[in-house]
DNA sequence: AAGTTTGTTCAATTTAAATTGAACAAACTG
DNA sequence: CAGTTTGTTCAATTTAAATTGAACAAACTT
């Protein structure tokens, strides 16, 4: 059993991290939140971001102060977005993580899983209504069915413009 | 006092909304939560959207079943963002407010008070991280330097092409 | 004047999301 | 074999954010 605190191995390193370091798992941890990540998703990243060399989970849990169950799941979002990938080290049984240093591909990765998803929602959802506008026709006064098709007409060509506009942002980013 | 509920004053018209309303409403509702807004405050858009009128503040609450200063709060962040208006009704002493239907008006606004801001304090908090790495560099080993010193310009370099990039984008959605 | 109604603010509560920590399976070690 | 260590999952807890509702001021009515 362990000497400090709960049961981390001794294998795992306790060097405490240069203040560059923590500061950028700050800054990245922040900008996670602006983009309604859970913070310690962005923290993981700011702290492989700058690692000399691939780190392990116990690693990562010990030096953000984060729970096996957080980096587990933290980790899997991240790899699923692109934005870290797995190392096999040699002979090594555990899993080591390093930061895609590409952003590049991350953007266009998270683009394509997020903003595209949502966009695509958000005009599936738009035609249920105007469908249950037509339904719904017979129980309107004719003024308020004018003005409301009319409103939702407003909306389906935004969307639509908005469609449009997304080939070019997506060559834009590549 | 009245008859119903808590103290909602007569002439607060109780038709019931359309059920095209009603999905508006949460269309918008979800869609705010998305962007990481209270999902009051798509809510109150969405109803504000289809509405032949513009709403009085109590009408609204009562509506949407929330409160006086969910509303109040809800409000003044879509006046702040340019997504309604007030409108002054003749002779009334209520506040009633009308959705800004323009919507380029809205994401231009959007963009300028939110993504923008996050891009400068981007830059800031990257330029502060940068001043610790010049700060901390005698205990730092020369290689750690070094390769902290490469992976914070890449990150100034994309954060610069972001930047470039942002009039263009600017230009695009007027 | 006293009584309404509207609208803001803010402390208290509720709600939703992130995080923990315990239970477990899998892969290894002595 | 029994004992570690790693990593996942999920129920319980914590934390952060939204919402309520009460207190208040302002503008009106009777």
């Amino acid at each position: 059993m362990a000497i400090g605190a709960q049961d981390v191995p001794e294998d795992v390193k306790l060097k405490p991290l240069p203040r560059v370091r923590l500061e950028l798992v700050d800054v990245f941890g922040r900008m996670a939140q602006a983009l309604s990540f859970p913070r310690s998703v962005g923290e993981i990243y700011g702290l492989l971001y700058l690692a000399p060399e691939p780190m392990s989970a116990p690693e990562i849990s010990e030096a953000l102060s984060i729970s096996k169950g957080s980096v587990s799941t933290g980790t899997r979002q991240l790899l699923t977005l692109g934005f870290i990938r797995k190392v096999w080290l040699q002979e090594e049984r555990k899993d080591y993580f390093e930061a895609v240093l590409e952003l590049g591909n991350m953007v266009r990765t998270a683009y394509n899983q997020i903003f595209k998803v949502r966009a695509q929602n958000a005009e599936r959802r738009l035609a249920d209504v105007t469908d249950t506008l037509a339904d719904e026709k017979a129980e309107l006064s004719p003024g308020e069915y004018a003005l409301i098709k009319e409103r939702l007409a407003r909306l389906t060509k935004l969307q639509k413009r908005a469609k449009q506009f997304m080939p070019l942002l997506e060559r834009l980013i590549k």
